[in-house]
DNA sequence: CACAAGTTTCAGTCTTGACTGAAACAACCG
DNA sequence: CGGTTGTTTCAGTCAAGACTGAAACTTGTG
């Protein structure tokens, strides 16, 4: 299949983009491809469209589920596996929130913590020690914080969003209009 | 200088969290290093406590430089360059968000506004334009959301932060006890 | 200005991990 | 059961970029 100019072009920066988080080339452009086409593809049309070895797109999608990013489906009359996305970019969002949390944080909240019940950290000077209970504080906060957020509405979700910095009026106690929210 | 035991196993876990992020090896280690330390420190302690190439710190050095997240101070009666971090976990926390959205967020912006503007766009089917608006408009939501966000003093977020999904009693108009949020 | 101390640059090496192609494997069908 | 179709694995290749060490450069000092 080829890609129409504005799909290529989706499709190549979200490849480049993948690099730069953590997900390699190949698995950011066969999720981009999956999202921008919007109906289930085959492994074999995935390879053609990207032009890449068969067996790079077999890895890439075991990858891709491993992120909970794609799920199987079965088409009527056709053997093989064929694959989709969600095209909801909220739901989207939230699982790569989601996956990335239990990656990237919740190891190193190990770590510090592992760090702090240690013998050794009484032989630490004290404000190095208070610098680790302050870094393992805010990774904590900031984990459980985008655990729950996570589990609201992508309705409720946005409108959150959109309310932004106007939430601090509320932990200052004054009055908010809901107005604003929307 | 030797590290003891929980500053070492701290600068080589996030100097491996490094890797998966955006960030290589030695420049995370060097800021673990230095915000561990809690002083400012010359290139060639820093070589010396790493054990790595006078050149790659010097690099690393620049780098995060470039990432706003050190600083050279002067020190009375020695030429040499001595570099520091802040020990505000708050603050670095502020200063990675704001670079990690204009290094991955705004080019995706961009690119995306600019697919949406070429006349490229109208061979699209409806359903994947939709799409490609429906994820500009998410990130640019997320990315003013962001920026909001890394406004507000270090104590304020953490108390938005610690409100956490109670929020949406708010856009939904529901009486919130500020108490919660303490 | 000559020298010392400190810093930066850069060509080349090394490491990591993405990617390939072929072969092994598995499932299905006549 | 043999053949066909589809999927996975794996050893080897390749590319990107981290890292090194030496040389070039810059700055300050007697």
């Amino acid at each position: 299949m080829e890609l129409k100019p504005v799909a290529k072009r989706f499709v190549l920066h979200w490849g480049e983009m993948g690099s730069t988080w953590g997900v390699n080339r190949t698995v950011a452009q066969i999720h981009a491809l999956l999202f921008i086409t919007g109906r289930p593809m085959n492994a074999d049309e995935i390879t053609e469209t990207l032009d890449v070895a068969r067996s790079n797109v077999s890895m890439s999608l075991k990858e891709l589920s491993n992120w909970n990013l794609i799920r199987s489906v079965p088409l009527m009359g056709d053997r093989r596996d064929h694959y989709e996305t969600t095209t909801d970019v909220w739901e989207l969002f939230r699982t790569v929130v989601r996956e990335r949390k239990s990656r990237e944080f919740d190891p190193t909240i190990e770590v510090l913590r592992d760090c702090l019940k240690s013998g050794d950290i009484a032989s630490e000077d004290k404000a190095a020690q208070m610098r680790i209970k302050e870094t393992l504080a805010l990774m904590e906060a900031l984990s459980a914080w985008a655990s729950e957020m996570i589990r609201l509405e992508p309705a409720t979700m946005m409108k959150v969003i959109k309310l932004g910095a106007k939430v601090q009026h509320l932990v200052h106690g004054k009055q908010v209009s809901v107005k604003a929210a929307e």
